[in-house]
Order: structure tokens, then sequence, then C-alpha cells
DNA sequence: GCAAGATAGTACGGTCACCTTACTATCTTT
DNA sequence: AAAGATAGTAAGGTGACCGTACTATCTTGC
């Protein structure tokens, strides 16, 4: 019940963890890679999706995601083309680049993960990953 | 290695956790008060400090620190005193409204720990809490 | 005992990660 | 074909920060 507050002790987790996945994927040349855009890394579906499947999925605006979809466009890590069954909407689609750097970040954690397992045992680090999905259905559901 | 990320892990965690902290607060009467306030609340002395100690303590810049301080100032929850040992300074001092926020989050994060102990086990909830600092000095040191 | 430098805090402007409220273009339904 | 729904964009706002530059005050070295 004492340390660290709960609020405090999971930002700085996040932290580190982000700090540590974005300096190895500048190393491995995937820069300019920022935390929102793995709204897109993470729910972009093999053959693209839409803007606003993307929106939904991550929990974000349709202009907040649009937002980074322009940035990683401009980045050559995605590219926009108008789905031939409707004008209105976009496809997003990872380009090659992009898939590389999506495969580069999953990667990436699995390393980091793996490290922690490593220094505090396997176990440990499985029962906190556990534990904090649990508690955010706890709190959510 | 597999299921959510990890960044995406802790934010939701931290998410969960603080708006359950806000809801509560609020219930409680304490309202405006947002996560960046944590900074003040959690690092000022019993006595006062100065803005200058409390932006190294949180670890935000001195003009960051300030906004919170005003905006906290502008609520009731602390004031500003000028240093009668130095001009310069300004003593920043929890008000009996501040301290009674301050004592309301410790106690409303701890009831949160304890309901999650209840749900998830007691030591499930120490060990997460455990792996997570153990992780994070790992990250940093 | 006074100029030179250090320190406390503020002001201004910028960035990032979002949001809401509008709007245009296109599709669908009646 | 008009009315309504939907895809995406535009414009402007907020919260949580940052860096650079500044003023006021204190401390030190000579």
């Amino acid at each position: 019940m004492s340390g660290i507050p709960l609020p405090a002790l999971f930002t700085q987790a996040k932290d580190v963890t982000l700090a540590e996945l974005h300096r190895r994927l500048e190393e491995e040349g995937f820069e300019g890679i920022r935390y929102s855009h793995g709204a897109v890394f993470r729910f972009i579906d093999a053959g693209g999706s839409r803007l606003t499947v993307l929106a939904e999925r991550s929990g974000l605006s349709k202009q907040a995601l649009g937002e980074v979809v322009t940035e990683l466009e401009r980045q050559g890590y995605v590219e926009r083309t108008t789905d031939p069954d409707d004008q209105r909407a976009k496809i997003i689609r990872l380009t090659e680049r992009g898939m590389q750097a999506q495969a580069a970040a999953a990667r990436l954690l699995g390393d980091i993960e793996r490290r922690w397992a490593q220094h505090l045992g396997r176990d440990r680090i499985a029962g906190m990953r556990l534990a904090l999905e649990e508690v955010i259905r706890f709190e959510k559901g």
C-alpha cells in the first residue's frame, strides 16, 4: 500500500519501456516513430484498413487517427488509397518499410520482455502481465 | 511475449487507476484535481516546499511545475508565500483543504489496491508491484 | 563593498497527443 | 430523387509538458 503511487508506477514502467523501444528502433534505422503511431501499427489489417476502423479499434477519434496516418504517410510507413468499392473511404496500407517497422517493433518488445524475464524470472514477468490484464478487466468491466 | 504490447498494458493500467481515483475524489468533493497535480501532492514537504525543489523531485521543469501550482492555488489547494529568508523564493504550502485532498488521494489509492488484492490475491498484487519496481530500476540503472 | 556570477521564479512560445464541432463528398434507403 | 447515414477532412481547443530568455535577488571574490 505504501511506496510509489500506482499511477506513477505504471507511468514510469510505460516510459522506460517506450524509451528503450524507440531507442532500438532508431538504431535499426526506423526513425521518427512515436508513441501514438502504435495505434496504426497495432491495429491495421494485413491487407490494409479503413481509417474509421483503425479509429474504433484504437479508441481514438477519426481526426486524431487521421493525423497519425498523415505523419506515417509522410515518413513512408503507410499509404492511403481510395477504396474502389466506396469513393468516400480510404484504405490505409503498410508499405514494405511499414511492415518492416511493425515487425521490428514486435520483435524488440519481445526482446525487452525476455530480458526482463532473464533478470527477474520468467514466471514473475508472466505473473506481472497477467495481474495487469486482470486489474484492467476488473476496473473496466 | 504475445498479448497486449507492454506500453499499451501499462498505459491502460494507469488510465483505469486514475479514472477510478479521480471519480472517487470528485465524489468526496475534491473537484478539478488532475493527473499532473500529483507532482505537488506527492512531493511537497509538511511545512511547504520551494518550487525548485518540487520541480527537481518530480522531474518536471520549473515552468511546468509553476503552472501546476498556479492552478492548485486558484482552486484553493495550495498557497504561495515568499520565503522570509530569500526574497526570490516562494514557499508552496498545502492549505487545509489541500491536506485533506492529499490524504484522501492516498487513502483512495490504498483502497483501490486493497480491492485488487481481494480479487486477485494479496501476493499477486504485491508481486506485480515489486516486478514493476524492479523492471523500472533495471531499465533506468 | 561592489562587480560578477549563481539562483528563484516568471513569461513566452513551441510540441505532442489528443478532443469537439463543424463541414464536404459520397453512398443508401425510401 | 430527396433524406438521411457514413467516410474522411478542417479548424480550433486543451492538457501536459519543453526550451530559451528574462527579472529580481542573493552570494562570492577580490
